[in-house]
DNA sequence: AACTATACCTTGACGATCTACACAACTTCG
DNA sequence: CGAAGTTGTGTAGATCGTCAAGGTATAGTT
């Protein structure tokens, strides 16, 4: 039940660096995978999706190759480098704090 | 420890009206607070609160009127109106189950 | 031949936040 | 007395991530 919510801004590059920490995949998967993880919760727009894979892939936090997809085709797989999972954890450590200041606030009597 | 972070879009009109629903508030006040609230992890700018509040006000999920602070000086005090009780509400749910799902894809092994 | 699913990508607009200012009154300290 | 800091409101410009909407292409199904 509740209809996908639209990402807050900043978590995506978050979820998308935590994704890729399972296996290597192309653009359409991580969303799906999110999106299935979430519980359907969470939806990415595609229109979100590659613009953030190109912003971390010129970050040089994730690199990308072409490879056959499970069903043979062609597709860009991402995977994470080592700075990404650095970044992955400065960025979990961030999402922490903030999170757990805001429901502190949210949370109140 | 650790800097004061940046906000995430979206949470701010949150900590706003939750804030409000102890009293009603001048705009300073409020970003004192929640700064303090959080331990010094959150900030608000000045920039971004006052496009909050008057976003807020015209809404109409928060109302002003001018009256003295507590140094004798005049100051715009704001309240939360019944509309906006039902926006917290909202927003509340909102957040917490966007933070669960986000926690929940993050915190995995 | 048309439709669906998979897979990539771009463009333009929007909107919230940040940085950096400007203004004003009152207090404190040298 | 003059300078700096605190309280308090506000705006202008820029940045940046996301969204809506579209385009391209291949493969399989009907």
């Amino acid at each position: 039940m509740g209809k996908p919510i639209d990402l807050v801004q900043g978590t995506l590059d978050l979820l998308i660096l935590k994704t890729l920490t399972l296996d290597p995949m192309h653009g359409w998967a991580i969303a799906k995978r999110i999106q299935q993880v979430s519980g359907d919760v969470l939806q990415v727009q595609q229109g979100s999706l590659y613009p953030a894979l190109h912003r971390l892939e010129q970050q040089g936090w994730i690199k990308a190759r072409w490879a056959e997809s499970e069903t043979g085709r062609q597709a860009r797989f991402y995977s994470l480098t080592i700075a990404g999972r650095k970044q992955l954890e400065a960025e979990t450590a961030n999402w922490s704090r903030l999170s757990a200041a805001i429901n502190l606030i949210v949370s109140e009597a």
